[in-house]
DNA sequence: GAAAACATTGCACACGCTTGCAATGGCGTG
DNA sequence: CACGCCATTGCAAGCGTGTGCAATGTTTTC
């Protein structure tokens, strides 16, 4: 298209009076150059602005340093702090993230990982959605890294990062009972994510354990609206719910608002609230929402240094906790 | 590193029978192959799981398809939908998003810049930071694209896509006036961004125009926080104001929620507030915030369809003027 | 001082692709 | 049948790198 005239490697040979290989050796770490070459190359190179290039150097090497991150709704602010934090993560290892959207339909992320093959991505990572078997196990046939997070769904080769979302919705139940709520709710959205229904099923179980009933609802997505949605549904029952634990804050933020604006139920009074995923939101004061913290940064850090690390047998898979915040939307913190 | 095994196209030519070349023309638009050839090759490349390499085409089109996006804290709402907006934008047009993280020193947006080269991107999208002179005309001069966004100073050939910001800061004055208020104020960050202080400024100079006085807080940087701090600072004054214009959303809502819980303010009745992004929790109950609109759609649309286009002279200028949304925060909507 | 070890450097090939060029063969026209 | 046109195809050069290998010059060792 429009021509681009990038300086090249020659150029600076000529112009420094050494050969092409000196001027590659001068940027490989650990090649075997002279003091007074390196010196001179650098001063070529600086004067003429020039840059290895790196779609070059990865077809060499094969190993072009792109990690492709497929997600979707990456506006939501989840999704959004954990792009940045695997993003900053990539960075530190030299490495760096091509972001591509999705919609939910598998098959937009069949496309995203045929995408990250062409261009040779050194890893691909999974926030959302679930990639067809046969073009997933040809990115690990091809030497591709995968990484899952909380897909639930196994994937050979693979590296899946999943919380314990269960044992956390235990907690929550235990949470409403120590704040003396007898009437307990869940609120989901009906996307039917594996996470969020082991929130769900982990609940409602915990709650029957000990001789409680849950009020379920699923509605929407996992955006905001939905949880105004959900909370009408709820808050109209016969048995008005005490307590609701909502799939993530987002949702908790819905039913909050809600329940304060449209159902003049004082929280925590009235109303005990939970949520998951810690956005910022959560601690904001119009919410002070008790919500289980996602360990972003963590996860982030997991995904990274495995991809650093020389492949194992077979893939892996890592657990970790969500450590529960207390705010002020379940009483007696 | 790890040994990566992709099929070439050489594999696939054998397989079906044919040349190297046949099967480049079957994967390139508009290249002149028969009916039979592409059926036998598109045939090879399937059973193979051949997918075109997309660093090496870029070598030899001298186009990678990347686009570099570099953005400082961009878990924040506004970022993370203006990021989703570009990103989708080049999907369409089948080039795809780099993400890039910088702090909010220069020094990194240089850093940044300088990655992009290195993959040879066709565009660097620049929506935090600016980088030196030096190296942004470097950029220009190798045929790379430059679009700045919300960045005020200028860069000889780059697009550069601003908001009327002064003309919105004078809306905002005009609604507070029409709502009764008589006590203005501007909450601002103090990084300084041209795009907040032309707001603050415009703001500022359209009230004096009218005769008022505008009591300015500078404070932290463009999230909650800061909102809490300055409405702090500006709920303490001995004249106390009864209309707060936000450089931003993020500070509007850090100041509605210090001036409901902390100071018992009732909103609009004793203070009218007014931000700026309307960000998706502008438009949550609890908020309800009048605000005016950046219209990230347009904004992407803009800068995508740009790097379409074949390079004009100069540099382009591209003023988009922000909506107001009327919620609740301010009186009389 | 001779031999051996070592550091440095250039050559040339490879990476996987695109594309200009020439060769091939089929076809319609006169 | 001779001719020219056209669609298709293969050859080979080139894109900007990295790197093994051999050659060169320099230092160390005995």
């Amino acid at each position: 298209m429009n021509q681009k005239i990038f300086v090249s490697a020659k150029e600076v040979a000529d112009r420094a009076g050494v050969s092409r290989s000196a001027v590659s050796r001068t940027f490989t770490p650990g090649a075997s150059v002279s003091e007074e070459t390196r010196r001179r190359v650098m001063e070529a190179a600086e004067a003429l602005g020039y840059h290895v290039n790196h779609l070059a150097r990865g077809l060499m090497r094969n190993e072009s340093g792109l990690v492709c991150l497929i997600v979707s709704e990456m506006d939501t602010p989840y999704r959004a702090s954990l792009i940045r934090a695997i993003s900053r993560q990539l960075q530190n290892v030299s490495k760096i993230a091509m972001l591509i959207n999705t919609d939910r339909s598998d098959k937009s992320v069949d496309d995203a990982l045929r995408l990250a093959i062409s261009y040779r991505a050194d890893a691909s990572i999974i926030l959302s959605g679930m990639p067809d078997k046969s073009i997933s196990d040809l990115c690990v046939k091809s030497g591709q890294r995968l990484v899952l997070i909380n897909r639930d769904e196994e994937r050979e080769g693979a590296l899946m990062i999943n919380l314990h979302d269960r044992e956390a919705a235990r907690r929550a139940f235990i949470a409403f009972q120590r704040a003396g709520c007898r009437r307990l709710a869940f609120a989901n959205s009906d996307v039917g994510t594996p996470s969020l229904m082991a929130r769900e099923e982990g609940f409602v179980s915990a709650a029957q354990a000990a001789g409680f009933e849950v009020a379920v609802e699923r509605f929407g997505s996992t955006r905001y609206q939905s949880g105004v949605v959900l909370a009408q549904r709820l808050l109209t029952r016969e048995v008005r719910p005490d307590a609701i634990f909502c799939a993530n804050d987002l949702l908790a933020c819905g039913v909050m608002d809600t329940a304060r604006h449209q159902f003049r139920l004082e929280i925590p009074n009235d109303l005990c609230v939970v949520g998951f995923d810690d956005i910022e939101q959560a601690s904001w004061s119009s919410y002070e929402l008790t919500t289980f913290a996602q360990p972003v940064d963590r996860i982030a850090e997991e995904a990274v240094s495995w991809l650093a690390k020389p492949l194992y047998d077979a893939g892996l898979s890592c657990k970790l906790s969500a450590e529960l915040n207390w705010r002020g939307s379940v009483r007696g913190g």
